[in-house]
Order: C-alpha cells, then structure tokens, then sequence
DNA sequence: GATGAATGAGTGTTCATTCAT
DNA sequence: AATGAATGAACACTCATTCAT
C-alpha cells in the first residue's frame, strides 16, 4: 500500500512527514490543506497522490505511523518497570513525558486525531488502549491493598486520578514554551496525589 | 452585538437556532454549511447574516446561548443541594443526566464546543468550568474526612473519579438507543466507586 | 429543479446556454470545460452551478431544452402534411433543413448527445424517434403501394434510404460553409432516390 | 514511426495492443487511462511512451492495425463471391457477423473510433469505405436488374437498406448476451427486406 | 427587514507526459 | 531498453460572504 513512499530517501520521507504532521496539528483534518503540505514539503501536487492515494490515507498512515513508534518506544520499556502500582504508574507518568519531548509533533497528532473520532481512528484506538491498559496492570502486586478493598475499582481511581491531573497540567502549559515548564513542581505536585491514594488505599 | 436577532419574534428565532445547533452538532464546525442551516430554519441566505457577521459569531453565539440555558438550570438547583460530598455529587451526576435528557442537542453541541478548542470558546470554558467547581465546594462539609487526609486533593480525587467513569459510560453507551441505557446499573456500578472513596476518605 | 435558471433575464439565459451549448458541441461531454463555459458566458464559477447542481444536469438540461425546441417546431408543423408518403417524407426532409439552419448550435447539440449513450439521453431519445416514427406514419395513404407488396418492409426501406441519402450528404457538407451547399442540387438528387422508390413500390 | 514497437516480441507486443484495445473499448479515448493501460500489460509508464509519443498515436496505431486485419480478411474473402448482388451482400452480412465473433474487441474499437470524429479517423474511414463500396460492386451482375432502373440508385438503396436494418439490429441486441441472441430469425428478416428489393428491382 | 443571485478563491484529485537512472 | 518517480496544469465542484433590490 504504503511501498512505494517507504522506498523513499528519508530526508524527503521527513519531509513529507513532517510537512503533513504540522498541517493536520495546526488545521485539523478538515482545513489542512493538501496543497499547504506540498508546499511545506516542497513537493508537486501530484506526487503526494502518487505516494497517498488521498487526503484520508495520507491521515491514516501518519496515525499508524506515529502509533509504530510511540508504541514501540512505550512498551518496550514497560517492561523493565516495578510491580507496585504507585511507582509503575509514577514511571509511566515519566515515560509519557519523555516522549512528549522526544516527539511533540506526533504526540499532538495523535492527541488530536484520536479526538476526531473518525471510525478508523476509534477503532485502532481502542485496541490501543486495551492492549495498554492490559500492559500496565500485569504483574501489578496487589499484597499491599486493604483486604476489605474493591481492588479492581481502586485501580480505576487511581488511573482516573492521573489523567485528571494530566488533564489539568496539559491545560495550564498549554501557552508555556518548553522551556518555561517546571517538571520537578509537577512532579512534586503528582506524588502528593499518589500519597493520598497510596495511604488510602495500601494497609 | 446581536440586538437584532434578539427583538426578533420567538418562533423565528428558535427555528433559526434549532436548525444552526443541528447543523453544527451533526457535521461539526467546520463541515455545518450555513446554506443547511438557512434551509432548515427557512429563512434566507442574506437573513443570518444580517444578525450574524460570519459562521464564528453564530456558533458562538449558540454556545453562549447553551451555556447560559445550562447554567441556569445547573446554579439554580445547585443550592438546595446536600453538603455531603458523595450526596451532592450523586445529585450533580442526576441533574447533569436529566439535563442530557431535557436538551440533548444542547449537551451534544457544549461538548462537541469544548473539544474544538478555538481561542474563544476555551477562554469561556475555563471560566464556567471555576465557576462551577466554586460552586461545588462552596458548603461542602469537610468534618467528615479523615485528620491527616491532604483535603483538597482527596477532593480532586472524588471529581476525577467521576469524570473517568463517566467518560467510560459514555464510551460504552454512544452507540446505544436511549431507551437500551440501563440506568439503574450505572448508578450502582458509580455508588460502587463512591463507597470506596468514602470508606478511604471518611473517618 | 432548473426554476432558478429559468427566471433569469432572457439575455443572460442566451448567454449562458449558448456558450454551454457551443462548449460541448466543440469538445463533447467530457472534454467540455465548465471552466470555459463561465469564461464565455461571462459569468463567474459558482454561478453555474448554483443553476445546475453538476455538469451532468447542465448536459441533460440542454439536452431537453434542444429536444423541447425542435420537437414543437417538428410536430407542429407536421400536422399539416401530405398523406402521400413519398410527398410527405420530402417535406420531413425540407422541414428538417430548414430547423437546421434556424438553430444550427441546438441541432449539432442533438446529434452529438445522441451518439453519446449516456443512459438517461439513449432512453429519452428511443422515445422520441418512437413517437416521431408513429407519428410520420399515421395517416400515411397506403392505397397506391402494390398489392403483393409487404408494405410495412417498404416503409422501412423508404426512411433508410433517406437516412443513408442524408447521412452521405451531412459527410459530404460537413466541411462546407453554408452558403457553398447547393440545396438545389441535393434535393433533385433525393428526389431521384424518391422516384425510383415510387416506380418500384407504387402500381 | 512505430518500428521499435515493432521490432518487440510477439508476446509482449500482443500484451500491450490487448491491454490498450480493451482499455479503449471499455472506457472510450478520453476516459481511457495510460496508467490502466501499463497496469494491464505489465510494463512501465515510460515503456509505452517510448514506443508511442503520446495517447494519440497509440490509438491510431491501433485504429490502423485493426482496421489492417478486418481489411485483410475481409477482402480475402470477397474475392471468392457470388455476382449477384442481392447473393453477395448476404455474405458480406455472414461475413461481418463472423469477423465480429472472431475479433470482437477490434469491431467494437473500430466502430467507436468511427463515431470519434478526429479528423484523421474520420480521413482514413472515409478511404476505407470507397475502397470497399468498390469491391463489393466490382463485378456485379447488372442484368437482372429492370431496364428502366436507375441501377446505382438502387444499389444504394440495397446498401442504405442493410445498413437501416442492421443498426436496427444492434440496437435491439445491445443488452442481450451472445448467446441469447436469434441469428436464424434475424436472417429471415433480412432475407424479407432483401425479398422486397430483388422483387421490386429485377425484371 | 428580507431576499437570493453572484462571487472567486479554495478544495481534493487526476493524468498524460518527462526524465534521471 | 526499461523503470517509475516527478511534474503541474487542469478538472469539477464548494461555500462563506456580499450586495443590489
């Protein structure tokens, strides 16, 4: 499907992705245009559709595409994390972080494609987040939870708990360069909250 | 602003804001065509945009106009509200699901709002959503809570909680008829996890 | 469906339908440009298809309105004919020349969607050539043909001697200006072929 | 001009005139694709327009190398026929019938180039069709006919005839499959109109 | 106030043809 | 000879917005 474009040099690989990418983070699936990414690419109109046979595939592969590496990068060091729950989830935080770094233009992509909720999108999504949430709670130690504890409702709160301040930071630095952003505040912040339900929730 | 469009008779106007809440909740900002919208509310091209400058000022007209309708519905039975915390947010999560049921085209189009994210709608949202959670907390009965419990965040941790399961629901719920909704089930499946906030947050 | 079009002021309708007509009798229809079309009707892109919703309708529009002029002009006319076969086929003859030279653009048109195929055109024109065929025919004085004659072959035969007699003439003209044709010359032609008809089908 | 293509092996010569001649038939020139055409051959998009500088000359190639075949059979033929006209333009109906089972591909591209009207189409048919007309009327037997006959008239209207008669046919066959079609019943109405004809045409 | 004809820049997509390899 | 990446003008069609009436 997608050979003739993999065949291709990679700095014009790059740019033709990155050219997309920054198109569809800006405008949106609908108002990117089509022709704003070969021009950024410095490409012909024609060769895009040689490579793409439309706008939609074009979308697709940069979701599949950034999802490869995100997910390659994820969980291969998932792997290696602790079992108790609250340092896992404190690592994956960290992991998250990392990679918003390493790769801001495709963690905006897929933060907005996934809000887009065309079917495709949703469904890979889904599969995603399963498998994922499967990842994260193998191996968790349950010893130390309360024995009167509903633990599998724990759990959710807990995850519950760290997207809502994830929510809530995103929000904050939203309009903060970079550099502006104080981790170790953060940090700080989030292991209070872990605290809480750390205390509420282990014997 | 919008003078005009409000001394117009009550009959026109809502048949123009039905139709243009319609079209925006159904294709979305950018896809909703203002010739669908005319042609619904049956009126003229000319007509919407005599009261409304552009498509931008229309829908956030509308979503002004929904969120005014909302929180007033919201504020006004806020007040005889319950003080204990799980109480009160059990009667938010009834009234928010009566809310949804008296005006869906409304709800689907605030939330549909939010996501879009322009500059404006953001800006407004932030303030309602303070607003709202000021109003939450305001009389909340904090006796209850365990001496050495970080209140605030335990707080955090109840509205979050809340807001994870619902997106949950609602994940699991989009493709249902509203008839196929088992409320009674949600509602236990949620007093479940508000047990064991309050079993770990409560003296 | 083309009310708007129809309320149009007659000179801009001329317009339009002549360079549409002029368009796709030069190109066909799917060589013809919309976009040369607009340029010399004088008229701007969205026009165009704020009358007709695609290029297809404006084909089939002209198409009809063609058929509608030359039907009204042929059948009215026709009433007034000759019951003698041979006379009134050689007054068929001079009335379709004459409707040629009145609307050359419309006739060419005609000619042109016929070989087109498109379905909606071959089924709109069965039914013409079908009505024309039983129309020519009523009233035909059948008296004179001879006795052991198959009389409905011999009919048959008459029209496909003028259809091939015509169509060697339209090959010939075809690149005549029409002042160089010498409709004197191809009349007494025709009447050749008519006569040795009437010598070989009449007692 | 085409020597390189003709040097080609036979094998892939065939593959590509094939693919071409099917492409053509399917879609018409101006809708057929080059990129179809490659597809359908297994060669590249350069290979073809290295042996044909553009789409048109591919097409007149093929217009002239069918045109060459059906010339070469057809001619054959006929030299072996009766001199009875009525005789021989039933074998020349047999023999049509049986090239068109035999290559129908090429009938059927040969009848749409026809109605293409390019004037080097048009040019090298018309030449086409004289040279026939006088080979099919070389060594006809005048004798039979009346003496007071316009005998190239009638000739004509023999020829005109067959022609009304066989575009009646294929209009009426047109959605039928081979097989579903009457050949028998359809010789007997020719054989009816050649009937009325001889009758009215010979002593 | 109310109409709807008119605009034109914009869209995604196609495709015959070229050309470096 | 053979490839297929690359071009770019052209296509039909859309749509928010304007404006004369």
């Amino acid at each position: 499907m997608f050979s003739k474009f993999l065949n291709l040099e990679t700095e014009k690989r790059d740019r033709i992705l990155n050219a997309a990418l920054d198109e569809f983070v800006q405008k949106g699936y609908e108002n990117a245009s089509t022709n704003e990414i070969v021009k950024k690419a410095g490409i012909s109109k024609g060769l895009l559709f040689h490579y793409f046979k439309n706008k939609k595939q074009l979308y697709l592969y940069l979701y599949d595409y950034s999802l490869d590496i995100f997910e390659k990068e994820f969980f291969g060091k998932m792997a290696a994390m602790e079992n108790e729950i609250f340092t896992k989830m404190r690592q994956i935080v960290l992991l998250k972080l990392e990679l918003i770094h390493k790769h801001p233009d495709m963690f905006n992509f897929l933060m907005a494609a996934v809000r887009d909720e065309s079917q495709e999108i949703t469904l890979r999504n889904k599969e995603l987040i399963e498998r994922s949430y499967l990842k994260i709670l193998e191996n968790i130690d349950l010893s130390p939870f309360k024995g009167d504890l509903d633990i599998p409702k724990a759990i959710n709160i807990i995850v519950w708990t760290l997207q809502g301040f994830s929510n809530e930071v995103q929000e904050k630095i939203k309009f903060l360069s970079l550099d502006e952003i104080n981790y170790d505040e953060i940090l700080a912040k989030m292991d209070g909250y872990l605290d809480v339900l750390r205390k509420s929730f282990y014997t």
